[in-house]
DNA sequence: GGCTGGTTTTGATCGAGATCAAGGCAAGAG
DNA sequence: CTCTTGCCTTGATCTCGATCAAAACCAGCC
């Protein structure tokens, strides 16, 4: 019933009317090489020795910790017109850059990014939105993790995904997991069996349906 | 036998032999105010509509949340040398930025900062390590307050505080605790009385010792 | 000294969520 | 079709940390 959730086809992105949607100043495009991704690869940091950034096309791309005991953490969501910069991984826990799912993605050179952004207003402006806004959905997503409960957490997070990738239609929104359970619960510091009783609730409660290819959430 | 463990006096950092102790480019002090900061102050942010930036040079600042339910909490933790910007407050959780104690902070506007950085290339190194390291910082205390149980959040926790604030000596670190118990409590997930628990435990078990002004810590 | 208010510590109990284990369900291979 | 494989779901039990309550400690003040 859950199955077929995953992140099927990512929607190509046409040109500049899509740079106007994530809000990202078609400028970079220039100076970027785009990446298509597949799901679990991850993003080739280290460009000749310089920072690597990434800005997020389309898909999801998630910052994974991999903890000394074996097991990997969900550390950081990242979506389309998010930009991600190699220094936002940690030191010393493996952290690593993974596409959630097929999507697509500029690479370009820190270096390259700051000329630009020298001369061109609207690509500081949104470079310094970009970060700036991950420090505060970071904080965000700390908070939640110290003071909910478990349906909060997972109603966050739903929220959360219904707000960036879902399409709305009516009374309800739509969109895909891109995340198995496994990945979901250690983002939200659950474990998969206590998600998966949390989502049978709030789908017995009417709240949301898992359609083959999609979770569709009731429109407030 | 806790009491006074509230940051005593702040060090005064003296010109430019603190600059290089903090990593913080010193071309940056000309344009900046200089704020001495008390316990529980806040920042002033809004510097005439524009983006406002802080550097930390001596004390503690904390990003406190006021959830709805009048609960507040400390999502991110700014020690010295570390730069932060209004844009970090997340919005809608009446954010604001609060030290912690005794200390003192240089503001400057954003859009100063930005043409700092456009000609020296040391404050652009700066600004961009500070940004990216803050939000590996706030990833790995994601991680901590997802996977760990109190034992480790808390001994992470003053690992931090000793790395950042601790000063050495023989065999043992030791530093003046910025918070008090629900403060830390707060921002690790848990409630004061366990943190308390979790304290004497620590104490029993020779690891930490609390004196009139400091906690010290065996060095291991 | 004794009183007072706030913080920390400690004890006793309770509960949300983890853990353990079994069963369901879809997709692919033979 | 049956068997396997990998998720997901559900139930039963246990545990860690929350909660409730009381005592200790400290500082200031009369």
């Amino acid at each position: 019933m859950i199955a077929g959730t995953k992140a099927g086809e990512a929607a190509k992105p046409a040109a500049c009317s899509s740079c106007q949607a994530l809000r990202v100043p078609c400028a970079l495009e220039t100076h970027a090489t785009t990446i298509r991704t597949r799901r679990g690869q991850s993003l080739p940091l280290g460009l000749d020795g310089g920072e690597t950034v990434f800005i997020v096309r389309a898909g999801v791309v998630t910052l994974e910790a991999a903890l000394p005991t074996g097991a990997r953490q969900i550390a950081s969501i990242f979506y389309p017109g998010d930009l991600l910069r190699s220094s936002f991984a940690p030191p010393h826990i493996g952290a690593a850059f993974v596409a959630a799912g097929p999507g697509e993605v500029w690479r370009l050179r820190a270096t390259g990014l700051g000329a630009l952004a020298a001369t061109d207003p609207a690509v500081l402006r949104y470079a310094d939105a970009a970060t700036g806004g991950r420090v505060a959905r970071q904080a965000l997503h700390a908070v939640a993790l110290g003071q909910f409960d478990s349906e909060q957490k997972v109603a966050t997070l739903l929220l959360e995904l219904a707000a960036r990738l879902g399409t709305r239609s009516a009374g309800s929104v739509q969109f895909d997991l891109p995340f198995d359970r496994t990945q979901i619960a250690d983002y939200l510091g659950l474990n998969p069996d206590t998600l998966s009783r949390i989502m049978s609730r709030f789908r017995a409660a009417g709240l949301i349906s898992l359609i083959a290819a999609a979770l569709v959430a009731t429109y407030p």
